[in-house]
Parts: structure tokens; sequence; C-alpha cells
DNA sequence: ACAACTCATTCACCTACTTAGTTACTCACC
DNA sequence: GGTGAGTAACTAAGTAGGTGAATGAGTTGT
């Protein structure tokens, strides 16, 4: 969980100076693909998987959306659903309007699954938001919008 | 880039507030995986090559390090090496003082390539972060050490 | 001295991706 | 109301990059 420290010796060597909200900024810049990761191996599934999970669990979607969404072939979303519909987590549901359209549905277990994983994640993540005074978030907002503006620079 | 965000309705619902703040950490959330992901298709490399260039830009490391550091078997580890090596990015050398051992160094090209993409972002992101009063730094360390712990609840 | 461990590698195999091509459908337009 | 362009889902064949298991070489503790 330390990836991107190439440069942290640059750091110790005086480039800048190693703050504690530095440290933790990182480690949090990694804690999606960190989570992830550890529900995969929880359940049994690849991380493209969960992903698609991830976007599924928002709205029905169909094998294209996915495929745009994960940036993978649409070859590609085609089997991640095969896969995801073998194991029982999604059903294919023609749909409503288009006849060229497939939808991709969460099946019941599977909603609960992903809300009992990152639903208490999101929401001990809310409970500490909620405790900022509005002082207080217009800081942290500066910060992050910060670090991804350097983020994106860098692309 | 907008995982892990399935509970994102339960917000919508009115299960929590769906502050600035609350979305702009999920953003940070996936910040290293999205820049890893863009280097590896602007380098040609795969993210797995990316990440060990980042951990080899911090010391040189054997090939058992790496396989331990990006979580592979060390078979893969071997593949890895293998594949910088071909592309000029990375020399083995004969440890000196264990000869089961092989360290695997950055060539200086790839440590400037590395460097020139990663220092900037890190040397914005340090510049953000030294804008910041002790007092600030305060609320931010709190509000991230939240994410952090909450996180790795769910795990 | 030797048993137990570690490191790097190879091998056979497998999973999950890719590109290319097919079929079915929708929609805009003349 | 047919036609051309575009999109959705899928199949087929090939490939990249992972796995587990086995091996040879070197190290370490007792």
């Amino acid at each position: 969980m330390n990836e991107l420290s190439d440069v942290a010796d640059l750091a110790a060597r005086g480039a800048w100076k190693q703050t504690e909200s530095l440290t933790l900024l990182r480690e949090v810049m990694g804690l999606e693909s960190g989570v992830r990761a550890h529900l995969a191996s929880a359940t049994g599934l690849s991380e493209t998987e969960v992903q698609a999970l991830e976007h599924l669990s928002r709205r029905p979607i169909g094998p294209a959306e996915i495929a745009r969404l994960l940036d993978v072939s649409t070859a590609a979303s085609t089997g991640i659903v095969d896969r995801l519909e073998a194991k029982g987590h999604v059903e294919r549901r023609p749909h409503g309007r288009d006849r060229r359209r497939t939808e991709v549905v969460l099946t019941d277990s599977a909603r609960r699954e992903v809300v009992s994983h990152l639903g208490a994640m999101f929401r001990s993540i809310a409970e500490v938001d909620a405790s900022l005074t509005e002082e207080e978030r217009v800081v942290v907002v500066r910060f992050l919008r910060g670090a991804i503006t350097a983020a994106e620079a860098a692309s």
C-alpha cells in the first residue's frame, strides 16, 4: 500500500516537507484500489467484476456501457457479464424500448452483498464528513481539489 | 472515474448528505489507480510494470520483494523484470552479499522518466499541502484519518 | 554438518483480455 | 417505405500475463 512513493526519497533529500497530511493523502489515493482488491479476493471475483458490480448497484446498464465505464472492449464486457451471471450475481433482461440492448440487473443477493460490504464503509466516511463545520469543510475541499488538480496535470 | 459509487443512490434517497467534500474524497480515492492507468498507457507498459517501477525508484529491490509488494507470485515478478529489462528500464545486478539474490536497478533513462511524470505531480500536491496553516492541517489530518479508518474497517 | 529455509528461475496451464467480424436492431433522411 | 449509417451484443481466434509446482543454488541456525 505504498505506491507512487518513488519520489518519497526526493522528499528525504529535502525537495519538500514530509508532513503527516501528505503521507495520509497518499494513503487515501490508494484506498479505492485497495478496497476493491480486498473485496475481490474476499468474494472470489476479479477486480474487474467487482468494479462492474459497483456500477450495476447504481442502476442497471448494458454490456456496452459496462465496457465504456471500465475501459475495456465490448467483447470483454460480454465475458464479464457471463461470469457474473454464472455466479448468480446478475441477470440479463431484454431492454424495454430497444431490442438491440440487454439490461444487466443485480440480483437481490448480490445487492445485499454489495451494500453490506460498501454501505458500512460509506456510512462511516459520511459520519466523519458530517462532523466537519462549514469552515472546516472549506479547508478540506480546497485541499482535495488541489490534489485532484495536481494529479490531473500529470495526465 | 466514479467507482465505488454504488451506494451513491442511497445518498440520493437520504441515507446521508451528498456534500462536496464527500464527492471529492471519492474522486481522490481513485487517483492512484487513475494516474497509474494513464501512465501505463502513455508509456506502453502494463499497470503492474508501472507499479514495479514506482517501487524501484525508491530503492533497488529483488524479484522476490517485488512479488511481495505487488502481491503476485515470484514467477510473475520474474516475468515483470524480464519485460522491464527487455525495454531497457531496469538492469539485473548480482547482490553484493547474498549470491542467491539479484538486485533490480532502474536505468538512468527510466529514472528520468519516472521523475518527470510523477515528480511534477508530487511537487504540486506538496505545494497545496505547504499552503496549509497548522490549524488547517489538523482538520485535514482528522478527515483523512477518518476516511482511512472507515475503509480499513470494510476490510 | 546438515536440515530448513530463501531466492530466482522455468514449465505447463489458465484466465481474461484483445481485434476482427457477424447478426440484429434503430434512426435519420430522401 | 426503403436505404445507409451507426450501435448493441455476441462469437472466434489469438495473446499477455498471471498461477502453482518443481528445481538448483546459496544461506542460516543449531
